[in-house]
DNA sequence: CTGTTAGCGCTTTCAA
DNA sequence: TTGAAAGCGCTAACAG
């Protein structure tokens, strides 16, 4: 070590400075700080690891990296980070269980004590096998071993909430834009969009439930579709912020206002929620909570601590997409 | 190396594989591959970096890790990434110099083989004092050597762009939410308000031009301090789009109409901007292209080839928020 | 074509 | 309190 030789001491004695491994006199440390500062000497992260086995840095899985939904979540993960030492190298899945799974790989052969994966496409089972390698934390499944936590946000229960809300405003025609089919998320908004129609004895009509894709283009057709078929309604459910934007602009270029005609909501409240014209109301997932406990509970299982999966619920946030039906 | 063992050869045979470095007989590769899939081998990256002296991973500095204004930059990084085997470390230096050279230090001990810094805040010194390190490429400014390049987006004729669009409808009386102050990117907007309006032979009234930061509050703030002073305009150019849906909001409160009573203009095109209501009039900036394209320079650069730092233009975009003023 | 050897930069016994 | 030596997992030079 070049720092060693310019304080003469051994690099042993160096190390020992640098990580507090051992009682120093003071005139070496002094002089070894002197060279450290002298050559702003930083240890070579790569020998480190490589020696300690570990590497300081967590693998995140998205899966788009430009997606607002996934903002949040990273600057709560950001966030637990802070002041941990610890760095991290974030991946996409792109929506796509093979690819997750070969980034999933990728980290694992870069060492990353530890992985975040959210909203992940493979299967539990999968996750489950990889998490023998290092600890996993999970948004969106119920998981719970020694090295594997999941984190599950009630999208049934939020959706209830969403249409309880319309049905309390008066509304009974309520179409609903779903998520993609063989989506988890998407199918238990569906359920719960049901349940509450249900409970209030509103007939569920088929034909107002059109399919979307969580994207804004899929929320502008399936409101064109709804007005194509000649349906009748009052409110709109998305199963997403996204899909309600699109929503939105169907319904502006029809020349339809919001909430006057037809009220809107949606589901995620990302941060641009609060400045669409008007204001969307929607269900609230607290993703930089979900970021931030995710980190924190990683940050335990590598330390082989235990951890428990606790997240805030989602919740209504009601602006001014919505009012009473007349 | 435990597959060594299992086919029975020599560790560097085993690397010869995995590299391709040299011949190896056909017999003992398959016996290595067998093995390799048996255990589902994966050489260890930091080793291999200790070792090679690169770690296949490049360092991206942002300055907010969830905003959609780098987004868009981020997923051009990643497809320029695609198939190379680099991975990347993002971090944030949150708009402030101080930190945003911590982080840079963070990765150059880290290892990284190289650096993209995004709307830096650091001095173009700083950058290239890091760059002796690793090199770097960094947007927003005009850099070029064998070790730093830079790429810079016309801010001024951008906003002359925006301006003379404005005028060209009709608007004479054109209101100007800024930037933060300080702030290079923001200056030069101003400055091309300013010259789009002199070359019309407007006068500039200094009451018309309110002082933003780019965050939606303060679109929304300078928008009602307009009001507030009883300002005439019926045209309103904003820094930056997020600033723009902010004042967007504080019009649709005022219960005045965009575009029929007063025409608004962003800056970045985001990809929300298409989706607002109405979508947004704005001077896109090519941020994906930058991503890419910085990329692909930065990985030049790593292998000592020579770049050159060309990206597209910035353009405007008419949508739906301006229209000939009556 | 293949094995042996040395060493990347660091930390950690083990002695002294 | 400190240094010498070994070794983390891999690759590259050198023999053979």
């Amino acid at each position: 070590m070049d720092v060693a030789r310019l304080a003469g001491v051994s690099p042993s004695t160096v190390s020992r400075i640098l990580n507090g491994t051992a009682k120093v006199s003071d005139d070496k440390r002094l002089a070894v700080l002197a060279a450290i500062d002298k050559v702003s000497f930083a240890p070579n992260q790569m020998a480190q690891g490589l020696k300690k086995g570990r590497s300081l840095t967590i693998g995140i899985v998205v899966q788009d990296i430009s997606s607002p939904f996934f903002d949040e979540t990273l600057r709560g993960i950001d966030d637990g980070l802070k002041g941990t030492g610890y760095a991290s190298v974030i991946v996409s899945g792109h929506w796509n269980a093979e690819e997750e799974a070969d980034r999933v790989r990728l980290l694992l052969a870069r060492k990353v004590d530890g992985i975040i994966l959210l909203s992940g496409r493979i299967s539990d089972e999968a996750v489950l096998g990889f998490s023998s390698q290092r600890p996993i934390v999970s948004t969106g499944r119920a998981l719970h071993t020694r090295t594997a936590l999941g984190f599950k946000t009630d999208n049934e229960y939020g959706a209830w909430l969403a249409v309880r809300h319309l049905v309390e405003l008066g509304h009974r025609r309520i179409a609903f834009i779903s998520g993609p089919t063989n989506n988890h998320d998407a199918d238990e908004r569906l359920a719960g969009y049901r349940r509450a129609l249900a409970e209030s004895q509103i007939d569920i009509d088929p034909a107002l439930v059109v399919e979307g894709n969580y994207h804004e283009a899929s929320g502008m057709m399936a409101m064109n579709r709804l007005f194509d078929t000649h349906q009748q309604f009052t409110a709109v459910f998305a199963a997403n912020d996204l899909s309600a934007y699109g929503a939105r602009l169907a319904l502006y270029r029809k020349g339809i206002r919001v909430p006057d005609d037809i009220s809107l909501v949606g589901f995620d409240d990302l941060p641009g929620s609060s400045y669409t014209t008007p204001p969307l109301t929607t269900v609230r997932q607290p993703m930089y909570d979900m970021g931030r406990i995710a980190t924190q509970a990683l940050l335990r299982l590598i330390n082989g601590d235990t951890v428990q999966g606790e997240i805030p619920p989602v919740e209504l946030v009601v602006r001014e997409t919505t009012r009473r039906v007349r």
